[in-house]
RNA sequence: GUUCCCAUCGUCUAGCCGGCCUAGGACAACGGCCUUUCACGCCGUCGACGGGGGUUCAAAUCCCCCUGGGAACGCCA
């Protein structure tokens, strides 16, 4: 078998999205499972649009993904000279001709087409008037006017075409850029890609690119066309839908490896696998469980798997990812007190923008604390206060000051007390935590360390 | 409009070279267990082969039609 190589070639006309990523992703795995080679190459042939941060990001959001790419990145920008070299071999085989027709006379014929009910394409006019190049002209291929355009898809199986569906496409626009039909066929067959994974909406460009191939007489490459992600309401996926960009939800507090898992899984699937480590979708990744009906986002289960890994990273990895949440909050927590934090909170978030929040009230003075009045007007009864004031007392005398001391000393006091625990947790909790929800009451305690706890025992005493 | 693609629970999907499918798993929802609480975890419930024709002893699985969705029809990529 030949060595594969596979590509992915974004426009830097905005950011990496996650449709994009998973063609990236799909042609990383598939190169890396392989043994093979991942390209990345630019598009940038639309000097108007194409933007030098828009490259940055996408780069950017490559390497947060942790695909890598091999070789140089690869700038169309920069190869007009190549292409040019293919349009004239073209020019010069009888597969190409010059064209005079404005885009305005172009447009006119495409609307009769259209008005009588026909496909819209260019009529042809110049193809045998043996134009030679000047201002205002471009260079059209001299497609077929009859056959089928036959090509394999990895995906869909075999795909057809009539010629007649074909026209003759400009290669070589007025001001003497290569159009991008003509850039990606130069390109793939130069840079020696044998497998080309996109994106569904490409399907209609294949049998043009095939044509170019065959009048370059260069061999095909094999194609596979991916199904497009929806919304989650099954339409196309728009702005409406919330974060599309893969750096918005490195910014929402996602992990990388959620979002490769999940896309991955998003039209592809391993039997009943859910969950896959990175080195262990280089290893099953291939072409045929790939899925050809388009798949829905859906949020929800992005959320879950990310709340899957946040609970596999490791403690010391998980306070570095979380500082800047924290910090975006508005606090400064030393490392090793995060790293403290994020054992009680991990469990209880799916994100790490989630995981900041969550723990916000332990990070805040006594005095700042804030209760929640139903919490308070449930637990705080005089009765609960009491038991606080006691516990005061108590938990003043624990040493050391560490969990297991702390939940000795609350356990003694129901015990001896002849109470339920139902009793003394609830209100203890209002104090400390100022909602009855959280983690355990002695890990709490541990972290927020004597000075702080008592000063919150002693507020709460004071409330309701 | 024309061409191409697609069609299993609300969602992602397994199954699709026909029988092992009274259609399996996961997310969500709902209920329970665990637990001082919340969450995690565990257990369970609800829930789908778009419709119609064929082929066959037998069809989610093969064929045709319909319907429904999507994409493309640029001197954008």
């Amino acid at each position: 078998m030949t060595k594969v190589v596979t590509r992915f070639a974004p426009s830097p006309t905005g950011h990496l999205h996650i449709g994009g990523a998973r063609t990236a992703i799909f042609n990383w795995l598939l190169a890396r499972h392989f043994g093979g080679t991942f390209l990345l190459r630019i598009e940038d042939t639309d000097q108007e649009r194409s933007l030098q941060e828009y490259t940055d990001s996408i780069l950017a959001s490559m390497r947060w993904l942790g695909l890598d790419w091999d070789g140089d990145l690869i700038y169309q920008g920069r190869r007009f000279d190549i292409y040019n070299g293919y349009i004239d071999r073209m020019l010069e085989t009888g597969h190409a001709y010059w064209c005079e027709c404005t885009p305005d006379e172009v447009e006119q014929m495409r609307e009769t087409a259209r008005e009588r009910g026909l496909k819209p394409k260019y009529d042809g006019r110049c193809r045998e008037r043996g134009l030679g190049p000047g201002p205002g002209r471009v260079v059209r291929l001299k497609a077929p006017l009859a056959g089928r355009v036959v090509f394999e898809d990895m995906v869909k199986g075999t795909v057809a075409f009539d010629a007649a569906e074909l026209d003759d496409m400009v290669l070589r626009r007025a001001d003497g850029a290569p159009t991008y039909n003509l850039a990606v066929v130069v390109d793939d067959a130069t840079m020696g890609v044998t497998h080309v994974l996109r994106g569904d909406d490409h399907v209609s460009n294949t049998p043009k690119q095939v044509l170019i191939y065959q009048a370059l007489g260069l061999p095909l490459p094999v194609f596979g066309h991916v199904p497009m992600i929806l919304g989650p309401d099954k339409k196309k996926l728009s702005k409406r839908h919330g974060a599309r960009a893969v750096i918005e939800y490195e910014q929402d507090g996602l992990l990388p490896q959620a979002l490769v898992n999940y896309l991955v899984r998003l039209g592809w699937s391993y039997g009943d696998q859910e969950i896959f480590a990175l080195q262990e979708l280089v290893e099953k990744f291939t072409t045929d469980n790939l899925n050809s009906s388009p798949a829905a986002f859906d949020p929800d289960k992005l959320q879950w798997l990310n709340a899957h890994y946040l609970r596999e990273t490791p403690v010391d990895e998980l306070a570095r990812l979380t500082a800047p949440f924290v910090k975006a909050e508005g606090f400064d927590v030393a490392p090793e007190r995060l790293a403290a934090l994020v054992p009680l909170f991990r469990e209880r978030a799916s994100n790490l923008a989630d995981m900041a929040r969550v723990m916000r009230f332990m990070l805040v003075d006594a005095a700042a604390l804030e209760h929640d009045p139903a919490a308070v007007a449930k637990a705080l009864t005089a009765e609960g206060k009491a038991h606080v004031a006691a516990l005061r007392g108590l938990l003043d005398q624990a040493d050391p000051f560490d969990k297991a001391t702390l939940e000795k000393v609350v356990h003694d006091y129901v015990e001896q007390g002849g109470l339920k625990f139902k009793q003394v947790g609830p209100p203890l909790r209002v104090a400390l935590a100022g909602s009855l929800g959280g983690p355990g009451l002695p890990e709490i305690m541990e972290v927020l360390g004597r000075a702080e706890t008592l000063a919150r025992l002693d507020r709460a005493a004071a409330l309701g």
